[in-house]
DNA sequence: TGGCAGGATGTTATAACATTACAAATCAAA
DNA sequence: TTTGATTTGTAATGTTATAACATCCTGCCA
């Protein structure tokens, strides 16, 4: 009875449910990892799955929650683990002010990204605003400093709650 | 002995030590508090008293340790409740990214102010870049969104430490 | 002047977030 | 097949922040 038509029932409850934007997400985050010389492995793979299906963010301990499902003996070191590697490849970020992960939708970190958080509902969304980081960057830089981090966060009331 | 030129030597342990800056800083916050309706009690005057002479940032636990030497039974709460205070009036910041406080140098958040935090020495500079952020408001508003925080904070290498 | 209402602070406990340290497993290159 | 590097498991602990409830202080007004 398992066949290929059923798959969605039995595996409603796994972190792999069908879904193409998802497999061509994680198969291109899987193809850079490999350029840069990096492994996804199956923990990082799962971690950063969950990010994708949850735009808002994800905190690290309903992360946890999520991941124990498939885990039962994950800890909190293995999200972090997982997090600090995706972070590192620039494939996670973190939102400092609520202490929510993100999955990463840009493909290069010459300029940073802007994420508007909101306070309400807390989702977190990516703005593209190319000259305004060009500007940014060229600011910081006038001022002597040298930008470090790919993420820029700002509070703001979404659409949905104004 | 404690004529009023020692008052230095006699305080030097002391939050109130001598300072004119700081005294006109904190006088002028007192004044903003009275026209918001809000009191700039003992406790909040020494949480941004501290705020004022570390521009580092602080975090929390070391503020309290900092509070300790003149409330020696000041608690994570006392703390908390002076920032969140400071905070709710404009008077001081939180820098997310590293659970950092920061004494706030704005005499109004029309636009929000942006503040560099340097990942090696941690040092919080406020940069001023009215245009920046100025073009930040209006794109945000073009997305839909509405600012509601009055802090930019990006990671960045402060000249000393490039 | 006494008592009440609100805000501020004290106190204890605990929740939420994150890291350290070390052991075991995995895996690919020599 | 040994070795070394990377990843994962596990336990303990460290750090950051809030909840809940008691008490105190202050201004008001009956």
């Amino acid at each position: 009875m398992s066949t290929e038509n059923n798959d969605f029932f039995e595996h409603k409850k796994k972190i792999h449910i069908k879904n193409k934007k998802l497999e061509h997400y994680i198969e291109e985050i899987d193809a850079r990892a490999k350029t840069q010389n990096a492994a996804l492995t199956p923990v990082r793979r799962a971690v950063l799955t969950l990010l994708f299906l949850h735009p808002q963010g994800l905190k690290a301990y309903e992360l946890l929650e999520k991941i124990k499902e498939e885990r039962s003996n994950a800890k909190p070191t293995t999200v972090y683990r997982a997090l600090d590697f995706l972070m590192a490849q620039g494939f996670a970020h973190k939102i400092g002010r609520n202490n929510l992960f993100v999955a990463c939708h840009h493909v290069s970190h010459y300029l940073p990204s802007l994420f508007l958080v909101c306070p309400k509902c807390r989702t977190v969304t990516e703005l593209s605003a190319i000259p305004l980081m060009q500007m940014l960057k060229t600011e910081v830089g006038n001022a002597g400093f040298q930008l470090t981090s790919p993420e820029v966060e700002i509070s703001a009331l979404c659409p949905a709650c104004a």
